[in-house]
DNA sequence: AAAAATGCCAACCGCAGAGTA
DNA sequence: TTACTCTGCGGTTGGCATTTT
């Protein structure tokens, strides 16, 4: 018997958004919370299947996604990261915790990939005269690189292992985050339609019975704590109190590291709306939006300083890349 | 101004792993 | 243990927008 197919073919519809999905969509994970997204298609009436609910709420509609231009330092470290990760855009998507996997995976390869492409072509007219050293010493490279990402892997996972209990190094590194800025100003023909969306929520929002911090108040409150560590903050007494607790957290946690950029990212005026804004990074762990970057620098930084024979490696991930800035 | 080429990105597809009965 | 469902992930593509000819 072969894989069943996702979702039904028949009677599935395809294509992009249209702003009244995108509002039942909101709406009903507004009050229901993200998750179970078997259940979205039925229970909103979307000719969506799961699959599609969850990617467009995962990519477009989730509160905190940072659209439009992507900054010098973050393509520093989608580049550092890739060099690091491979094609794992999740992984590195956690490190950026505005932007999508989706995102990063088309930025990459649509302007990275052709910008190291024309780097390394560069390098190589450059370098002619001495291309069977580089050749080798690439070779050798490479194996240090492999033994440098098992080692880097291991150390990671330690890492986030003892990021488990309470970091008081977090907050502190959190400030020295350089403030991923984005003049997003970019203008595509969705943004009128998610201005849509935004009036017609908030006519939802005026119109609804219950607010929506009622509302989530209400909702099953794990579905707000996907993530495991903010889970653990509230999920012992889904009480009214815990759930507020997360939420001060959220915002506390998001207004600290991204407090400037928050209040320059112009895109999804909606989300803005505070009571929206409850959704933050539900999909990101608390661990990881408040100390992404110390972490990879602390990598990219500390354990190349701390191997002094692996010290090339750094010399290695930024020089193919420092001249492209 | 129109056609062709290219760029870009939202969305789809299929696989894999985790969870569950 | 097994079969099944659900979700997450990465690769790919279709179609719109922009640029070039």
């Amino acid at each position: 018997m072969g894989r069943p197919p996702c979702c039904d073919k028949i009677g599935v519809k395809k294509g992009p958004w249209t702003p009244e999905e995108d509002i039942i969509l909101v709406s009903y994970i507004q009050e229901h919370g993200p998750g179970n997204w078997r259940a979205v298609p039925t229970n909103t009436g979307l000719l969506r299947c799961s699959k599609s609910c969850r990617l467009r709420w995962t990519n477009y509609l989730r509160p905190g996604i940072k659209r439009g231009n992507f900054t010098e330092h973050e393509e520093k470290m989608i580049i550092h990261l890739q060099a690091l990760l491979g094609n794992r855009w999740a992984a590195i998507a956690s490190y950026l915790p505005q932007r999508t996997d989706n995102d990063i995976k088309n930025y990459w390869n649509t302007h990275l990939k052709k910008k190291l492409g024309k780097m390394k072509g560069h390098e190589e007219n450059g370098e002619k005269g001495n291309s069977s050293d580089s050749k080798s010493i690439s070779k050798g490279q490479w194996e240090r690189r492999l033994q440098t990402d098992i080692h880097m892997a291991k150390q990671a996972l330690c890492e986030a292992l003892s990021l488990d209990k309470p970091n008081p190094n977090a907050v502190e590194s959190n400030s020295n985050l350089p403030v991923v800025q984005t003049p997003t100003t970019t203008t595509t023909t969705y943004a009128s339609s998610t201005e849509n969306i935004a009036r017609l929520l908030q006519n939802w929002m005026k119109k609804s019975p219950m607010n929506s911090s009622e509302a989530a108040i209400s909702s099953d409150s794990s579905s707000f704590n996907n993530n495991p560590s903010v889970g653990l903050m509230s999920s012992s007494s889904p009480s009214e109190g815990a759930i507020s607790t997360t939420f001060l957290s959220f915002n506390s946690s998001n207004s600290e590291s991204q407090s400037q950029s928050q209040s320059e990212v112009d895109h999804e005026a909606m989300f803005e709306v505070p009571e929206t804004r409850i959704f933050q990074d539900e999909r990101k762990p608390v661990m990881e939006t408040q100390m992404p970057l110390s972490l990879l620098e602390k990598w990219l930084l500390d354990d190349a300083a701390a191997q002094g024979q692996e010290g090339d490696f750094m010399d290695m991930a930024l020089g193919e890349t420092a001249d492209l800035f």
